[in-house]
DNA sequence: CATGAATGAGCGTTCATTCAT
DNA sequence: AATGAATGAACGCTCATTCAT
C-alpha cells in the first residue's frame, strides 16, 4: 500500500517524475534547437521554454550539450528499433511500404530530426555518431536490394552504389522542405501517394514506354 | 594628382583596394562559417583568418551579420547570372548539360553554399532571400519542362509539381555529402557521369524495358 | 512514554541523537575544510561526506558558516580545558612536558587545527575569537616563566616579550608541516624527542659551552 | 624620433604600458588574495580594485588563476635572485645578516607572501611549486651550516636535519603575525634587533653561562 | 524529521562592438 | 585607415539556501 510497494517494477514514482521532466525539457529543447540551432539557443531560452529555473536544468542534465545528446540518442534508438524489424521488400508494394515507413519515422520526429541535421551540419562528432552510422545501414540495405534486382534481371545493370545514393538523395531532398518547416507534413494519405510516385519514378522512369 | 582624380570612372584606386580587402574577408569568413557555422564563429576568428585587426573588420562591414549577408548576396548574383543564360534543354543531352551545370555551380562554391545552407537552416530571412527565391526559379523551369514533356506525349502523365520536386530533391540530396565535406567534390569527368546516370534514371527508370 | 519524559536531565534520547549527528557532520566538515579550505568546500560536499541529504544539513546548522564556527568552538573548548590544569613547569622536565602537551593537543586535532588556521588566515573574526584569544594566554604564561627565570638569574637577561614570541614561533613553525599534511604526525616517542631537543636548544643554545 | 625608435631595447611604449597594467592588476590582486584568500576573491573584486572592466582583465591574464600564478612566479623570481648571491655566513655577524635579509625579503613583500601562504595552505600544486622548492634550498643551506659547525666543534653535536628545521620554524613562526597583518612590519632597526636576538638565542640558549 | 527538487544570485569567462590613438 | 584596448551584456554553469512532500 505504501508508495514503495506501489511501484512494482523498480521505477518509483519519483523516478517517473524525473523522466517526465527530462522529457519535457528535451521536447522544449528540440523545438528551440530545431528553430534556431544549438549554438544560438541559450540555457536561459531552454529554461524559459521548459518553464523551469535556469539552474534547475542542471538537476536533469549535466550540461547544455548533454540535452542535445539526450535528444539525439533517444531519436537514434527509435530509428534503430524501427529498422530492426526486418526490411524485406522484394516487390513494388514492399518498396512503397518501406518508403512510407522512412518518411513516417522522419515526419513524426520533425523537430528532433531538424535539430539533428542542424547540428550535424557543423559538428563532425554528431554527424558520425547520429547520422552516418544510421544512413550507412540504409545505404547498405539499398545496395543489396539493387544488386538482387540487377542479378535477377529485373533491374537494368546500374551501379548499386550509385543507385543507392540516388534513392537516398531523393528521399532526403524530398523531406528537407518539411524538416526545414517550409511545408507542413503531408497527411498519411498524401504521404502514401508520394511514396508511390517516388517508387514509380525510380522503377519506371518518366518516359513513356513502348512507344510502339 | 589626388586619388580622387586618378579614377575617372568612379572606381578609384582606393575603392578597388577596399573591394579587394572586402573580398579577402569574405573568403576567410565563408571558410569559417562553412566549417563551424555562423553562430559559432567569432569576430576574432574572422580577424585572425583575414589577417587583420579585430576592429578593422568594422571598417569594411557594419557587423558580423553583414559579412554573412555580403557572402550570400555575392553568391546569389553568381547563381542568378549563371541561370540567366537561357536554359532550353529539350533533349537528353540538354538535360545532362543542365544537371552538370547546376552541380558545377554548387561545387565550385562549396564553402559558400555550405555556409548558406547552414544559416538558412535556422534563419527564415536567409532562407527566403537566398534559397527559396532561387529554388523557385529552378522549380518553375522544371515544371515547364515536365509539362511540355507530358503534353508532347514524351513523358508519362505525371504531376509536374511533384516531378519537379523529385528532380530537385535528387540533386540536393546527391550534393549534400560533398557540401557537408564527407566526400570530396567529383572530378569534372565523374561529375558528367553522375549527371548522365541521374538523367538516365529519371527518364528511363531502373526496370528493364521490353520484358518481351 | 514520550521522548520528552524519558530524558529526565534535559538530554533526551532525541537530543543525544541530534548531538551525535551534529558531531558526525562536524567531523566530515573538518576533514573537508582542512583539505581544501572553507570557501572551496560546498554544502554538497559536506552532505556527501556526512552521508545525509543536502537540506538535512540545515536541520542541524543554520548555515555553512555555522558548521565552521561549531567546529572551531568545540576545539577551542578542548584547548581551554587542556590548559586549565595549572601549568607550572619550573624545571627542564616541566618545560619538556609542556612542549609535549601542546604538540599533543595540536596533533590529535590536526584536521580541526588545519581548518582553523586556514580560515583564520583570511577572517579577522575567526582569527581573534579562536586564535589570538588562545595564543595570548600561552604567550602570557611564557612571559611569566621567562620573567621568573631571569629574575632568579637562571636565564640570561632577555626581553620576556621577545623570548615568549620566539618560543611560540618555534613551536608554530615546527608544527606547520604536519598541519599542512606534508609530514605525518610524529609518534609519541619521536614527539617527546622533539620536545626535548627544542627545549634543550632554547635553554642551552647550540654552541659548545665552557670550551675552557 | 618616431615611437618606433624611442624604444631602444625592443620594449615598445605599448609593451611597457601592458606591463604596467599587468603589474597594477597583480598588485590589486595580491591585496585581495592576501586579505580574503584566492577562492573568496571574485573577478569582479579584482576588476573593481584595479579600476578596470571585468572583461578587460582577460586582456592581460588568461584566467583568474593565471593572475595568482603570475603574482607567485614574480615573487619566486625575486626570492631566487635574492638568494643567488652566495650565502656564506660563517660567523655570528654573517648569520645575523642572513636572518635580516630573509626577513627583509619577506617583509617587503608582505601581501604577496600572505597570498602565497594562504593558497599554499589548500593547494598542493602551489605548495610544491612555490613554497617547498624554495624552503628546501634554505633548509639544505642550514643543514650544511650546522654540519660544518658541529664538525668544527663549534656547535654541540645536534642533528643537522632537526636543527635546520627548528631554525626555519623560528623564523616562520616569528614572521607569521606580520604576514597575517596582526603586527605592522618592524622598522629596519627593530628588524636588526630581532635578528640579533634570534641568532643569539639559537647560538647561546637562554640559560646563564658559567654558573660558576 | 529527512529529503530531492528548485532557484536567485552570482561565478569565471566570452564576445560583438566601440573607442582612443 | 588600422588597430590594440576596453567593455556591457550575456553566456554556461555552480552554489548556499528554501520549499514541498
Amino acid at each position: 500500500m505504501s508508495s514503495e510497494l506501489s511501484g512494482s517494477e523498480g521505477t518509483s514514482r519519483r523516478e517517473r517524475r524525473v523522466q517526465r521532466q527530462r522529457k519535457e525539457i528535451m521536447d522544449a529543447a528540440a523545438h528551440l534547437f530545431a528553430e534556431r540551432g544549438y549554438s544560438a539557443t541559450t540555457t536561459k531560452d531552454l529554461a524559459l521554454a521548459a518553464d523551469i529555473g535556469e539552474s534547475t536544468l542542471y538537476g536533469y542534465f549535466a550540461s547544455k550539450r548533454e540535452v542535445l545528446v539526450a535528444i539525439l540518442s533517444e531519436k537514434a534508438e527509435q530509428v534503430d528499433s524501427a529498422f530492426s524489424e526486418g526490411l524485406n521488400p522484394a516487390d513494388r508494394n514492399g518498396l512503397i511500404h518501406l518508403a512510407d515507413k522512412i518518411m513516417d519515422i522522419v515526419l513524426t520526429n520533425v523537430l528532433y530530426t531538424r535539430a539533428l541535421i542542424g547540428e550535424a551540419w557543423v559538428s563532425d562528432e554528431i554527424l558520425h555518431n547520429y547520422v552516418i552510422s544510421r544512413t550507412n545501414r540504409i545505404s547498405s540495405y539499398l545496395r543489396d536490394l539493387i544488386t538482387a534486382g540487377v542479378s535477377s534481371k529485373m533491374f537494368r545493370p546500374i551501379d548499386p552504389r550509385l543507385g543507392a545514393r540516388i534513392v537516398m538523395a531523393t528521399f532526403v531532398g524530398a523531406l528537407l522542405p518539411v524538416l526545414r518547416g517550409i511545408e507542413s507534413p503531408p497527411s498519411p494519405k498524401r504521404r502514401r501517394a508520394l511514396a508511390e510516385t517516388v517508387v514509380s519514378l525510380l522503377l519506371d522512369g518518366v518516359l513513356v514506354r513502348n512507344p510502339a
